[in-house]
DNA sequence: CTGCGTGCAAATGGTTTGCACTACG
DNA sequence: CGTAGTGCAAACCATTTGCACGCAG
């Protein structure tokens, strides 16, 4: 994604532009690993020394509003930003924190069927999220 | 549960039984919906004015370690206590807050076999866990 | 020029920790 | 009795907030 990309972008979701918003939102899509707001910050001191955490998070949480970003929550607490919209589930490695974006249309299909017919007691659902946790093999 | 229980409960955990950890016991199991550690003091408050928060943190930590219960992060970042202890669900109000287990051995199996066919590239699959999201009807 | 965005530093709030004291086994 | 458990208060740490200043539109 290109800097002029991320401006229109920006000016499609009515937010100012500026440099901190286009650095933060180069950050995310360089660091496509669901980072959290730290490993943003890190990434932005390389080029742009001089951004305030404190901008860092009204930023995201800007970009949240608009739905730019989604945020997520994880295992230990940590907030992580990631910028796939579309309904996915997410892959968690236990060993190395990593987490990983899974969609399966096909799954979502056997799951959503299975819930057609075996309805909750009482309960609506809106959405369903799978975790599968487990480990990466080094081959 | 006793109290009786509760203490043989502790013993079989090699866990000293105190009087906090048995008041702390026993508001988990009033409380059967995944309590906050600040529900939990609340709680207990009532029958036991005199009891520290450090140490209600302390106790939950050494009963999760001892597999008498499961912390669950939720979406606001609080942990909550769970001492359902078979592998199950979360079904999530959105709404009010409320989380409930969900048990359903059909749904397992068929997740089980698609993921048996299907594998997920280099990854090994430890534990899958589906969270619903929605509402619970006010009829 | 007007107000949204930024920087800074202080506040927040759930959770953790260190240490002296207490009481379980 | 010795050691694990408790109470208390201070520390933590990611995130939020308030306010004065600056820059985008």
């Amino acid at each position: 994604m290109t800097t002029s990309e991320i401006i229109e972008r920006l000016k499609q979701n009515k937010l100012r532009v500026t440099p901190q918003r286009v650095a933060i939102f180069e950050a995310i899509y360089k660091l496509n690993n669901h980072p959290t707001a730290e490993n943003i910050i890190n990434n932005i001191k390389n080029n742009h020394p001089y951004i305030s955490q404190g901008t860092v998070y009204k930023v995201l949480d800007s970009f949240v509003e608009s739905n730019l970003l989604k945020k997520v929550k994880t295992e230990n607490g940590v907030m992580r930003y990631d910028h796939v919209l579309s309904a996915h589930h997410h892959i968690y490695c236990q060993e190395t924190d990593r987490i990983e974006d899974y969609v399966d249309d096909e799954l979502d299909k056997i799951i959503h069927q299975y819930f057609k017919k075996k309805k909750i007691n009482n309960f609506q659902i809106k959405d369903i999220k799978l975790q599968i946790s487990g480990t990466f093999k080094t081959k």
